[in-house]
RNA sequence: GCGGGCGUCGCCAAGUGGUUAAGGCAGCGGCUUGUGGCGCCGCUAUUCGGGGGUUCGAAUCCCCUCGCUCGCCCCA
Protein backbone atom coordinates (compact mmCIF):
# COMPACT_ATOMS: atom_id res chain seq x y z
CA UNK A 1 0.00 0.00 0.00
CA UNK A 2 1.59 3.36 -1.21
CA UNK A 3 0.74 6.58 1.15
CA UNK A 4 0.99 8.55 -2.43
CA UNK A 5 -1.83 8.36 -4.31
CA UNK A 6 -4.08 9.83 -7.03
CA UNK A 7 -6.32 12.89 -6.01
CA UNK A 8 -9.81 12.41 -5.18
CA UNK A 9 -12.18 12.25 -8.43
CA UNK A 10 -8.85 12.13 -10.77
CA UNK A 11 -8.62 8.78 -12.16
CA UNK A 12 -6.25 6.69 -14.15
CA UNK A 13 -6.49 5.53 -17.30
CA UNK A 14 -5.16 1.95 -17.57
CA UNK A 15 -3.11 0.47 -19.83
CA UNK A 16 -6.13 -2.13 -20.56
CA UNK A 17 -8.59 0.78 -20.64
CA UNK A 18 -6.48 3.07 -22.98
CA UNK A 19 -6.70 1.05 -25.85
CA UNK A 20 -10.34 1.54 -25.70
CA UNK A 21 -10.23 5.09 -25.29
CA UNK A 22 -7.53 4.86 -28.73
CA UNK A 23 -10.57 2.73 -30.40
CA UNK A 24 -12.73 5.78 -29.79
CA UNK A 25 -10.86 8.56 -30.55
CA UNK A 26 -9.92 6.85 -33.70
CA UNK A 27 -13.74 6.30 -34.46
CA UNK A 28 -14.33 10.13 -33.76
CA UNK A 29 -11.74 11.54 -35.61
CA UNK A 30 -12.77 8.89 -38.73
CA UNK A 31 -16.32 10.66 -38.03
CA UNK A 32 -14.91 14.19 -37.97
CA UNK A 33 -12.89 14.38 -40.50
CA UNK A 34 -15.42 12.94 -43.16
CA UNK A 35 -18.02 16.22 -41.91
CA UNK A 36 -15.02 18.02 -43.03
CA UNK A 37 -14.37 19.01 -39.35
CA UNK A 38 -10.93 20.97 -38.04
CA UNK A 39 -9.56 19.67 -34.57
CA UNK A 40 -9.36 23.14 -32.03
CA UNK A 41 -6.86 22.86 -29.10
CA UNK A 42 -7.43 25.33 -26.29
CA UNK A 43 -5.65 25.85 -23.02
CA UNK A 44 -6.93 23.82 -19.69
CA UNK A 45 -6.15 26.73 -17.91
CA UNK A 46 -8.43 29.95 -18.63
CA UNK A 47 -9.32 33.37 -16.95
CA UNK A 48 -12.09 32.47 -14.13
CA UNK A 49 -14.01 35.37 -16.19
CA UNK A 50 -14.01 33.53 -18.63
CA UNK A 51 -16.31 31.01 -17.82
CA UNK A 52 -18.16 33.04 -15.33
CA UNK A 53 -19.18 35.26 -18.50
CA UNK A 54 -19.62 32.69 -21.13
CA UNK A 55 -21.40 29.93 -18.34
CA UNK A 56 -23.39 32.19 -16.36
CA UNK A 57 -22.51 32.99 -12.92
CA UNK A 58 -26.06 31.58 -11.40
CA UNK A 59 -24.95 27.75 -12.94
CA UNK A 60 -24.08 25.39 -10.87
CA UNK A 61 -21.15 24.39 -12.47
CA UNK A 62 -19.84 28.40 -12.27
CA UNK A 63 -21.29 28.64 -8.67
CA UNK A 64 -19.50 25.74 -6.70
CA UNK A 65 -17.86 23.49 -9.30
CA UNK A 66 -14.86 24.55 -10.60
CA UNK A 67 -11.67 24.65 -9.58
CA UNK A 68 -10.61 28.09 -9.21
CA UNK A 69 -6.72 29.60 -8.13
CA UNK A 70 -4.77 32.71 -8.13
CA UNK A 71 -1.58 32.18 -10.30
CA UNK A 72 1.81 33.30 -8.94
CA UNK A 73 0.65 36.87 -10.76
CA UNK A 74 -2.44 37.29 -9.11
CA UNK A 75 -4.73 36.50 -11.70
CA UNK A 76 -7.52 34.64 -11.09
CA UNK A 77 -7.59 30.90 -13.42
CA UNK A 78 -9.76 28.20 -13.43
CA UNK A 79 -9.44 24.26 -14.82
CA UNK A 80 -11.88 24.28 -17.28
CA UNK A 81 -15.28 22.62 -16.53
CA UNK A 82 -16.39 22.49 -20.17
CA UNK A 83 -15.08 23.14 -23.42
CA UNK A 84 -17.31 25.50 -25.66
CA UNK A 85 -16.42 28.71 -23.91
CA UNK A 86 -12.89 28.38 -24.36
CA UNK A 87 -13.21 27.38 -28.35
CA UNK A 88 -15.51 30.40 -28.21
CA UNK A 89 -13.02 32.53 -26.81
CA UNK A 90 -10.09 31.29 -29.07
CA UNK A 91 -12.50 31.48 -32.07
CA UNK A 92 -13.00 35.48 -30.96
CA UNK A 93 -9.65 36.37 -30.33
CA UNK A 94 -8.02 35.06 -33.48
CA UNK A 95 -10.82 36.29 -35.71
CA UNK A 96 -11.53 32.75 -37.38
CA UNK A 97 -15.25 34.21 -38.40
CA UNK A 98 -12.96 35.81 -41.01
CA UNK A 99 -12.77 32.85 -42.65
CA UNK A 100 -16.09 31.95 -42.98
CA UNK A 101 -17.98 29.66 -40.69
CA UNK A 102 -16.08 27.28 -38.10
CA UNK A 103 -16.73 23.82 -37.94
CA UNK A 104 -14.64 22.50 -35.13
CA UNK A 105 -13.77 19.72 -33.28
CA UNK A 106 -12.08 19.24 -29.55
CA UNK A 107 -11.08 16.96 -26.92
CA UNK A 108 -9.85 16.60 -23.78
CA UNK A 109 -9.53 16.85 -19.66
CA UNK A 110 -12.17 19.07 -17.83
CA UNK A 111 -12.45 19.58 -14.18
CA UNK A 112 -15.59 19.98 -12.01
CA UNK A 113 -15.18 19.92 -8.09
CA UNK A 114 -17.99 17.46 -7.46
CA UNK A 115 -19.06 14.46 -5.57
CA UNK A 116 -17.76 11.50 -7.51
CA UNK A 117 -20.12 8.83 -8.55
CA UNK A 118 -21.02 6.53 -11.38
CA UNK A 119 -20.30 7.99 -14.50
CA UNK A 120 -19.07 11.47 -13.24
CA UNK A 121 -15.44 12.32 -12.22
CA UNK A 122 -13.90 15.61 -10.86
CA UNK A 123 -11.28 15.13 -14.02
CA UNK A 124 -13.28 13.59 -17.29
CA UNK A 125 -12.97 13.83 -20.89
CA UNK A 126 -15.35 15.74 -23.04
CA UNK A 127 -15.33 15.31 -26.58
CA UNK A 128 -16.90 17.99 -28.75
CA UNK A 129 -17.77 19.35 -31.99
CA UNK A 130 -18.40 23.16 -32.37
CA UNK A 131 -20.27 24.72 -35.12
CA UNK A 132 -20.02 28.79 -35.18
CA UNK A 133 -21.23 30.99 -37.41
CA UNK A 134 -23.80 28.89 -38.54
CA UNK A 135 -27.68 29.52 -38.42
CA UNK A 136 -29.67 26.92 -40.68
CA UNK A 137 -31.65 24.47 -38.90
CA UNK A 138 -29.62 22.11 -40.86
CA UNK A 139 -26.81 22.80 -38.78
CA UNK A 140 -28.83 21.91 -35.78
CA UNK A 141 -29.59 18.56 -38.10
CA UNK A 142 -26.55 17.92 -38.91
CA UNK A 143 -24.28 18.59 -35.65
CA UNK A 144 -26.89 16.41 -34.29
CA UNK A 145 -26.79 12.91 -36.44
CA UNK A 146 -22.69 13.48 -36.49
CA UNK A 147 -22.96 13.40 -32.01
CA UNK A 148 -25.53 10.33 -33.06
CA UNK A 149 -23.75 8.35 -36.09
CA UNK A 150 -20.90 8.83 -33.85
CA UNK A 151 -22.16 6.96 -30.70
CA UNK A 152 -23.96 4.43 -33.47
CA UNK A 153 -20.54 3.26 -34.75
CA UNK A 154 -18.81 3.20 -31.69
CA UNK A 155 -21.57 0.24 -30.90
CA UNK A 156 -24.03 1.85 -28.49
CA UNK A 157 -27.62 1.00 -28.89
CA UNK A 158 -30.53 1.35 -26.89
CA UNK A 159 -29.82 5.33 -27.01
CA UNK A 160 -32.56 8.01 -26.35
CA UNK A 161 -32.50 11.43 -28.13
CA UNK A 162 -34.18 14.18 -26.42
CA UNK A 163 -35.12 17.31 -28.10
CA UNK A 164 -36.18 20.89 -26.98
CA UNK A 165 -36.28 24.16 -28.02
CA UNK A 166 -35.60 27.27 -26.11
CA UNK A 167 -37.00 29.78 -28.50
CA UNK A 168 -35.17 33.28 -28.83
CA UNK A 169 -33.79 34.96 -26.14
CA UNK A 170 -36.69 37.51 -27.00
CA UNK A 171 -39.31 34.15 -26.31
CA UNK A 172 -37.84 33.46 -23.29
CA UNK A 173 -37.57 36.75 -21.58
CA UNK A 174 -41.19 36.92 -21.75
CA UNK A 175 -42.33 33.46 -20.82
CA UNK A 176 -39.32 33.96 -17.54
CA UNK A 177 -41.19 36.91 -16.60
CA UNK A 178 -44.41 34.53 -16.80
CA UNK A 179 -43.23 31.92 -14.91
CA UNK A 180 -42.09 34.07 -12.09
CA UNK A 181 -45.40 35.74 -12.09
CA UNK A 182 -47.06 31.97 -11.92
CA UNK A 183 -44.69 30.57 -9.23
CA UNK A 184 -44.66 33.12 -6.94
CA UNK A 185 -48.32 32.78 -6.35
CA UNK A 186 -47.50 29.31 -5.29
CA UNK A 187 -44.26 29.71 -3.39
CA UNK A 188 -45.53 27.82 -0.19
CA UNK A 189 -45.62 25.05 -2.73
CA UNK A 190 -42.37 24.89 -4.13
CA UNK A 191 -39.61 22.66 -2.60
CA UNK A 192 -36.56 24.92 -0.99
CA UNK A 193 -34.21 24.79 -4.03
CA UNK A 194 -36.98 25.89 -6.54
CA UNK A 195 -37.82 28.91 -4.16
CA UNK A 196 -33.99 30.06 -4.26
CA UNK A 197 -33.91 29.71 -8.24
CA UNK A 198 -37.91 31.91 -8.46
CA UNK A 199 -35.41 34.87 -9.27
CA UNK A 200 -32.14 34.13 -10.71
CA UNK A 201 -32.40 30.75 -12.78
CA UNK A 202 -36.39 30.05 -12.69
CA UNK A 203 -36.63 27.55 -16.00
CA UNK A 204 -34.28 25.19 -14.47
CA UNK A 205 -37.34 24.78 -11.37
CA UNK A 206 -39.25 23.10 -14.88
CA UNK A 207 -36.52 20.31 -14.52
CA UNK A 208 -37.40 19.65 -10.93
CA UNK A 209 -36.97 16.04 -9.84
CA UNK A 210 -39.16 16.90 -6.83
CA UNK A 211 -42.71 15.11 -6.96
CA UNK A 212 -44.52 17.53 -5.30
CA UNK A 213 -42.83 20.04 -7.80
CA UNK A 214 -43.15 18.22 -10.46
CA UNK A 215 -46.84 17.81 -9.73
CA UNK A 216 -47.51 21.49 -9.32
CA UNK A 217 -45.40 22.08 -12.18
CA UNK A 218 -47.80 20.36 -14.83
CA UNK A 219 -50.04 23.36 -14.74
CA UNK A 220 -47.44 25.23 -14.80
CA UNK A 221 -47.35 28.08 -18.16
CA UNK A 222 -45.03 25.96 -20.68
CA UNK A 223 -42.46 27.62 -22.88
CA UNK A 224 -43.53 26.03 -25.80
CA UNK A 225 -46.36 28.42 -25.70
CA UNK A 226 -44.43 31.06 -25.91
CA UNK A 227 -42.17 30.39 -28.65
CA UNK A 228 -42.62 32.51 -31.61
CA UNK A 229 -43.92 31.49 -34.91
CA UNK A 230 -40.45 31.92 -35.83
CA UNK A 231 -39.49 29.65 -33.21
CA UNK A 232 -41.82 27.17 -33.13
CA UNK A 233 -41.11 26.81 -37.49
CA UNK A 234 -37.96 26.59 -36.56
CA UNK A 235 -38.20 23.36 -34.23
CA UNK A 236 -40.77 21.81 -36.49
CA UNK A 237 -38.20 21.75 -39.48
CA UNK A 238 -35.95 20.46 -37.03
CA UNK A 239 -37.84 17.69 -36.37
CA UNK A 240 -38.69 16.97 -39.85
CA UNK A 241 -35.02 16.78 -40.74
CA UNK A 242 -34.30 14.30 -37.98
CA UNK A 243 -37.02 12.18 -39.49
CA UNK A 244 -35.43 12.40 -42.87
CA UNK A 245 -32.43 11.39 -40.87
CA UNK A 246 -34.12 8.38 -39.35
CA UNK A 247 -32.99 9.40 -36.05
CA UNK A 248 -35.39 8.86 -33.52
CA UNK A 249 -35.89 11.30 -30.96
CA UNK A 250 -38.47 12.55 -28.36
CA UNK A 251 -39.35 15.96 -27.61
CA UNK A 252 -38.63 16.76 -23.96
CA UNK A 253 -40.36 20.26 -22.82
CA UNK A 254 -38.67 20.44 -19.98
CA UNK A 255 -35.25 19.86 -21.10
CA UNK A 256 -33.49 22.65 -20.14
CA UNK A 257 -29.92 22.35 -19.68
CA UNK A 258 -27.96 23.76 -16.81
CA UNK A 259 -25.48 26.33 -19.00
CA UNK A 260 -26.64 29.61 -19.73
CA UNK A 261 -25.84 30.43 -23.29
CA UNK A 262 -28.07 27.79 -24.94
CA UNK A 263 -31.17 28.81 -27.04
CA UNK A 264 -33.49 27.62 -29.31
CA UNK A 265 -32.14 23.26 -30.06
CA UNK A 266 -31.28 21.67 -26.85
CA UNK A 267 -30.99 18.22 -27.12
CA UNK A 268 -29.51 14.74 -24.86
CA UNK A 269 -28.46 11.67 -25.78
CA UNK A 270 -28.95 9.06 -22.98
CA UNK A 271 -28.83 5.50 -21.98
CA UNK A 272 -30.70 3.85 -19.03
CA UNK A 273 -27.71 1.84 -18.10
CA UNK A 274 -25.81 4.46 -16.95
CA UNK A 275 -26.88 4.48 -13.44
CA UNK A 276 -28.37 8.14 -12.24
CA UNK A 277 -26.14 10.26 -14.47
CA UNK A 278 -27.75 9.02 -17.55
CA UNK A 279 -26.38 11.72 -20.30
CA UNK A 280 -23.66 10.69 -22.86
CA UNK A 281 -24.31 13.71 -25.24
CA UNK A 282 -25.40 17.10 -24.37
CA UNK A 283 -25.75 20.58 -26.44
CA UNK A 284 -27.15 23.04 -28.30
CA UNK A 285 -27.30 26.21 -29.51
CA UNK A 286 -25.95 29.13 -28.23
CA UNK A 287 -26.38 32.24 -30.65
CA UNK A 288 -25.21 34.49 -27.26
CA UNK A 289 -22.53 33.39 -26.40
CA UNK A 290 -19.52 34.54 -29.18
CA UNK A 291 -21.61 37.83 -28.49
CA UNK A 292 -21.04 37.81 -24.41
CA UNK A 293 -17.15 36.82 -25.10
CA UNK A 294 -17.01 40.43 -27.50
CA UNK A 295 -17.51 38.79 -30.62
CA UNK A 296 -20.32 39.61 -33.34
CA UNK A 297 -23.70 37.92 -32.45
CA UNK A 298 -22.89 34.70 -33.81
CA UNK A 299 -25.34 31.77 -34.47
CA UNK A 300 -23.46 28.54 -33.15
CA UNK A 301 -24.17 24.76 -32.45
CA UNK A 302 -22.69 22.02 -30.82
CA UNK A 303 -22.22 19.19 -28.23
CA UNK A 304 -19.91 17.38 -25.55
CA UNK A 305 -19.75 13.73 -25.67
CA UNK A 306 -18.46 12.61 -21.82
CA UNK A 307 -15.74 9.95 -22.82
CA UNK A 308 -15.99 7.99 -19.28
CA UNK A 309 -19.98 7.16 -19.57
CA UNK A 310 -19.35 6.49 -23.59
CA UNK A 311 -16.85 3.94 -22.74
CA UNK A 312 -19.15 2.57 -19.48
CA UNK A 313 -21.65 1.65 -22.80
CA UNK A 314 -19.52 0.28 -24.71
CA UNK A 315 -18.23 -2.52 -22.31
CA UNK A 316 -15.86 -4.81 -23.58
CA UNK A 317 -17.59 -3.97 -27.30
CA UNK A 318 -14.35 -2.41 -27.67
CA UNK A 319 -11.71 -4.52 -25.97
CA UNK A 320 -9.21 -5.93 -28.16
CA UNK A 321 -5.98 -6.98 -26.59
CA UNK A 322 -3.35 -7.03 -29.16
CA UNK A 323 -1.49 -10.02 -28.70
CA UNK A 324 2.42 -9.86 -30.60
CA UNK A 325 2.95 -11.65 -34.09
CA UNK A 326 6.31 -12.53 -32.95
CA UNK A 327 7.87 -13.16 -29.57
CA UNK A 328 11.68 -13.32 -29.12
CA UNK A 329 13.38 -16.11 -26.72
CA UNK A 330 17.15 -15.72 -26.38
CA UNK A 331 19.21 -17.74 -24.14
CA UNK A 332 23.29 -17.17 -24.04
CA UNK A 333 25.30 -14.01 -24.09
CA UNK A 334 25.79 -14.07 -27.73
CA UNK A 335 21.83 -14.50 -28.65
CA UNK A 336 21.23 -11.35 -26.44
CA UNK A 337 22.94 -9.09 -29.08
CA UNK A 338 21.30 -10.75 -31.86
CA UNK A 339 18.00 -11.29 -30.25
CA UNK A 340 17.76 -7.09 -29.75
CA UNK A 341 18.59 -6.71 -33.39
CA UNK A 342 16.22 -9.02 -34.49
CA UNK A 343 13.28 -7.55 -32.74
CA UNK A 344 14.44 -3.76 -33.61
CA UNK A 345 14.48 -4.78 -37.05
CA UNK A 346 11.28 -6.58 -36.79
CA UNK A 347 9.52 -3.27 -35.84
CA UNK A 348 10.51 -1.78 -38.89
CA UNK A 349 8.36 -4.22 -40.76
CA UNK A 350 5.15 -3.41 -39.17
CA UNK A 351 4.90 -6.40 -36.52
CA UNK A 352 4.04 -6.53 -32.81
CA UNK A 353 7.06 -7.56 -31.12
CA UNK A 354 8.13 -8.80 -27.41
CA UNK A 355 11.34 -9.47 -26.52
CA UNK A 356 11.55 -11.42 -23.69
CA UNK A 357 14.34 -9.86 -21.37
CA UNK A 358 14.16 -12.83 -18.10
CA UNK A 359 17.19 -14.69 -19.13
CA UNK A 360 15.40 -17.58 -17.58
CA UNK A 361 14.83 -21.23 -19.07
CA UNK A 362 13.46 -22.32 -22.60
CA UNK A 363 10.70 -23.88 -20.94
CA UNK A 364 9.69 -20.62 -18.82
CA UNK A 365 9.97 -18.49 -22.09
CA UNK A 366 7.93 -20.51 -23.88
CA UNK A 367 5.49 -20.81 -21.14
CA UNK A 368 5.41 -17.03 -21.13
CA UNK A 369 5.51 -17.02 -25.34
CA UNK A 370 2.41 -18.70 -24.84
CA UNK A 371 0.83 -17.10 -22.48
CA UNK A 372 1.40 -13.95 -24.46
CA UNK A 373 -0.71 -15.40 -27.51
CA UNK A 374 2.07 -14.92 -29.89
CA UNK A 375 1.58 -16.52 -33.02
CA UNK A 376 5.46 -17.40 -33.66
CA UNK A 377 8.33 -17.72 -31.26
CA UNK A 378 11.61 -16.46 -32.53
CA UNK A 379 14.52 -18.67 -30.63
CA UNK A 380 17.72 -17.72 -30.70
CA UNK A 381 20.11 -19.83 -28.46
CA UNK A 382 23.61 -20.46 -28.16
CA UNK A 383 23.71 -22.68 -31.12
CA UNK A 384 21.55 -19.82 -33.69
CA UNK A 385 23.76 -17.02 -32.24
CA UNK A 386 27.02 -18.91 -33.18
CA UNK A 387 25.78 -19.65 -36.69
CA UNK A 388 24.50 -17.03 -37.59
CA UNK A 389 21.05 -19.04 -37.68
CA UNK A 390 17.37 -17.75 -36.46
CA UNK A 391 14.44 -20.19 -35.06
CA UNK A 392 11.44 -19.37 -36.07
CA UNK A 393 8.44 -21.92 -34.65
CA UNK A 394 4.89 -21.40 -34.55
CA UNK A 395 2.93 -21.61 -31.62
CA UNK A 396 -0.28 -23.48 -32.11
CA UNK A 397 -3.51 -22.42 -29.98
CA UNK A 398 -5.23 -24.99 -28.36
CA UNK A 399 -4.82 -27.58 -31.16
CA UNK A 400 -2.54 -30.56 -30.12
CA UNK A 401 -3.04 -32.86 -32.60
CA UNK A 402 -1.44 -30.49 -35.29
CA UNK A 403 2.50 -30.59 -35.31
CA UNK A 404 4.05 -27.79 -34.89
CA UNK A 405 5.58 -25.85 -37.69
CA UNK A 406 9.51 -25.05 -37.35
CA UNK A 407 11.85 -23.15 -39.48
CA UNK A 408 15.48 -22.27 -39.54
CA UNK A 409 16.79 -19.80 -41.67
CA UNK A 410 19.82 -17.01 -41.64
CA UNK A 411 19.48 -13.43 -40.70
CA UNK A 412 19.38 -12.15 -43.87
CA UNK A 413 16.72 -14.52 -44.88
CA UNK A 414 14.53 -12.47 -42.33
CA UNK A 415 11.84 -10.08 -43.33
CA UNK A 416 11.34 -12.58 -46.72
CA UNK A 417 10.53 -15.08 -44.33
CA UNK A 418 8.36 -13.23 -42.07
CA UNK A 419 6.38 -11.97 -45.08
CA UNK A 420 5.84 -15.69 -45.94
CA UNK A 421 4.78 -16.69 -42.72
CA UNK A 422 2.25 -13.86 -41.67
CA UNK A 423 -0.39 -12.25 -42.99
C1' G B 1 -22.62 20.28 0.14
C1' C B 2 -26.17 16.13 2.07
C1' G B 3 -27.55 10.72 2.71
C1' G B 4 -26.67 4.98 2.38
C1' G B 5 -23.02 0.82 1.74
C1' C B 6 -17.91 -0.77 1.97
C1' G B 7 -12.29 -0.92 2.97
C1' U B 8 -8.19 -8.34 4.56
C1' C B 9 -1.71 -9.57 -0.84
C1' G B 10 -1.38 -6.86 -7.74
C1' C B 11 -6.81 -8.95 -8.48
C1' C B 12 -11.09 -11.98 -6.42
C1' A B 13 -11.98 -13.23 -1.63
C1' A B 14 -12.77 -16.66 3.68
C1' G B 15 -12.54 -15.12 8.53
C1' U B 16 -17.65 -11.51 13.02
C1' G B 17 -12.99 -11.56 20.24
C1' G B 18 -8.46 -16.56 21.37
C1' U B 19 -2.26 -19.80 19.68
C1' U B 20 1.47 -19.39 13.07
C1' A B 21 -4.75 -14.59 8.92
C1' A B 22 -8.11 -20.00 4.50
C1' G B 23 -8.49 -20.47 -0.71
C1' G B 24 -8.42 -19.05 -5.99
C1' C B 25 -6.18 -16.05 -10.04
C1' A B 26 -1.77 -13.59 -11.39
C1' G B 27 3.70 -13.60 -10.30
C1' C B 28 8.35 -16.17 -9.19
C1' G B 29 11.19 -20.83 -8.78
C1' G B 30 11.45 -26.18 -9.57
C1' C B 31 9.98 -31.19 -11.63
C1' U B 32 12.01 -30.35 -17.41
C1' U B 33 20.50 -26.38 -17.36
C1' G B 34 17.59 -25.78 -25.36
C1' U B 35 11.54 -26.04 -26.33
C1' G B 36 5.24 -23.95 -24.73
C1' G B 37 -0.07 -24.91 -24.00
C1' C B 38 -1.69 -29.96 -19.26
C1' G B 39 -0.08 -31.60 -14.57
C1' C B 40 2.50 -31.68 -9.88
C1' C B 41 5.63 -29.32 -5.94
C1' G B 42 7.39 -25.01 -3.47
C1' C B 43 7.62 -19.51 -2.48
C1' U B 44 4.92 -14.77 -2.07
C1' A B 45 0.26 -10.25 3.92
C1' U B 46 4.97 -10.18 11.12
C1' U B 47 -0.57 -8.11 9.12
C1' C B 48 -6.22 -6.84 7.97
C1' G B 49 -7.00 1.72 4.82
C1' G B 50 -4.77 5.06 8.95
C1' G B 51 -4.85 6.76 14.20
C1' G B 52 -6.56 6.21 19.03
C1' G B 53 -9.47 3.36 22.76
C1' U B 54 -11.89 -1.15 25.28
C1' U B 55 -9.76 -6.09 26.52
C1' C B 56 -5.35 -10.80 29.47
C1' G B 57 -6.14 -11.01 24.04
C1' A B 58 -8.91 -7.35 18.23
C1' A B 59 -9.05 -8.05 11.15
C1' U B 60 -13.18 -8.94 14.32
C1' C B 61 -16.20 -4.24 19.58
C1' C B 62 -16.14 1.54 20.19
C1' C B 63 -14.50 6.55 18.58
C1' C B 64 -12.08 9.63 15.05
C1' U B 65 -10.01 10.10 10.31
C1' C B 66 -8.89 8.93 5.22
C1' G B 67 -10.40 6.55 0.92
C1' C B 68 -13.70 3.90 -2.32
C1' U B 69 -18.66 3.22 -3.88
C1' C B 70 -23.90 4.19 -4.76
C1' G B 71 -27.65 7.88 -4.57
C1' C B 72 -29.39 13.44 -4.06
C1' C B 73 -28.26 18.23 -6.34
C1' C B 74 -26.27 19.17 -11.15
C1' C B 75 -23.96 17.78 -15.41
C1' A B 76 -20.75 14.87 -19.99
Amino acid sequence: MTNLKNLRGMVDLLPEQSQCWQKVESIALEHFSRAGLKEIRTPIIEQTELFARGIGENTDVVGKEMYNFNDRGGRSCTLRPEGTASVARSIVQHGLLNNGPQRLWYKGPMFRYERPQAGRQRQFHQIGVEFVGLASVMSDAEVISIAWDFLKDVGLNDLTLEINSLGSNEDRSVFKKELQDWLNKRFDLLDEDSQKRINFNPLRILDSKINSTKELLSEAPSLKDFLSNKSKTRFDYLQEMLAKLKIPFRINNNLVRGLDYYSHTAFEITSDQLGSQATVCGGGRYDGLISELGGTQTPSIGWAIGMERLIILAGDKLLQTKSPDVYVIHRGEKAEQLALEITCQLRSSNLTIELDYSGSSFSKQFKRADKSKAKWALVIGEDEASKGHLLMKKLRDKQHDEDSKEYIFSKVDLDQLIKKLID
